[in-house]
DNA sequence: CAGTGGTCTAGACCACGAA
DNA sequence: TCGTGGTCTAGACCACTGG
């Protein structure tokens, strides 16, 4: 038998959880001051504050001075969304994942566009359309704008059956990402690329990446109704706000 | 001047993560030994620990005994969903929130329906429809089931201005929800209480929660297209899986 | 095998804020 | 006021694992 080899602090940390989760004890309801936890445990206080900061971290208890600590109301405004990397998970469904490029061309950022102006900082833009395709079928259209200014090696990247967005991954680090998501009508040019209805609704994924305060792409991704959805999940109450 | 109130061990960490994000430090990287951080900083190894350790459980750096710790690569494949409150989002841009109430029936599940058996898991279901609305005008359609067998006070509920869905919140902790994001074209009747030409886009957001095991409840809200979208964010490297 | 991180101790001082 | 959590120390032993 191999036993306890779990940290205490763990143990100490897993033993309240449960009481959250299984409603021993309810939102709002005071958990036991260090020391007495201390004594029940028989341990020293280092041990039984670093189990009740990491749950304070979870957003599991809330933590008042001279009051205790509290089992902390869920909140529910956060949820861990997925994103997928479209190639991996088109072949985790033993299909055959193919990107097919459409344009590429360097170009500076148009001078209306505040988007393209803000994301090429004054350098070019690396503008690339394509497609995604599952088992020889498109189900979702790329358009992509990486900034010069930030990604210079780009240029050279002209690996015609790799993804832009994968390339950028294994090459770019990043520090900051937005994602919108929004259902709009197909209009012609994505209808027809897509083999759809115009009109038909298209779930669309706008990306902007950061490093630092230095903008490196935008992509909009328009994805086939249907044939793709995104899935947040979220368990045991909501993460704390970051700094 | 109020100046230094700042913990050590926070502007450890800070300091760590703002070579990380600065490109000081590269992903792959190895940062200093424990000793060699608490010589720098003159404190305790505790207090180098904790913030490495923080540092750890936020995704920054991977620990390796007898190695060091390194880097990590940003693999990033979950972001921060917001899921707002509809009434707070609205009311937040200085518009009108309303919630009325379309119908409201309690029924057994029907039994070809997986997704309603499940939910009841042997009791009745509180199915309710109704229109979210904003300054006077509908921008949302929701379909909510409810299990009165995990929720049986929820019959009780007969505020007619209150959403289910904020009544639920209140009343009824959640551990687990999941989302389905996805887009699809108005249905006759979807288009009609919207408001909308058929076949216009929709946003779909499918939410489940549970408590425990317990399915509580499933809603289905349907959005005007342009009039709502959603967005996720994220800062600073992946978090850690959850146990 | 030797050095790393992981864990823990038995103290300490302090700021905060509820009483 | 004064008990609470927040922080920190200066040690310690151990498991793991890379060299």
């Amino acid at each position: 038998m191999k036993a306890k080899v779990t940290p205490l602090h763990e143990r100490i940390g897993k033993d309240i959880e449960s009481l959250i989760l299984s409603g021993e004890l309810s939102p709002g309801d005071r958990i036991p001051f260090e020391h007495e936890l201390m004594e029940l445990y028989g341990c020293a206080r280092m041990t039984v504050s670093k189990a009740l900061s990491a749950l304070n971290a979870a957003g599991l208890i809330d933590r008042r001075k001279r009051a205790g600590s509290f089992v902390s109301r869920p909140k529910m405004h956060a949820m861990i969304l997925e994103i997928p990397d479209l190639e991996v998970e088109i072949e985790g469904r033993g299909e055959v994942y193919e990107y097919r490029q459409l344009t590429r061309t360097v170009r500076p950022a148009a001078e209306m566009n505040e988007e393209e102006v803000g994301l090429a900082g004054g350098g070019m833009l690396l503008d690339i359309s394509g497609l995604h395709i599952a088992n020889g079928i498109a189900f979702a259209l790329e358009d992509r704008l990486i900034s010069l200014n930030a990604v210079p090696d780009a240029i050279q990247s002209d690996i015609a059956g790799m993804a832009p967005g994968a390339w950028l991954l294994r090459h770019v680090p990043w520090t900051e990402a937005e994602n919108r998501i929004a259902a709009i009508n197909a209009d012609h040019r994505t209808a027809k690329l897509l083999q759809m209805a115009q009109r038909d609704a298209c779930l669309v994924v706008e990306r902007r990446t950061w490093r630092g305060d230095e903008r490196i792409t935008f992509v909009r991704q328009m994805f086939v109704a249907g044939t793709y959805d995104l899935t947040a999940r979220f368990g045991a109450h909501q993460k704390k706000p970051s700094a």
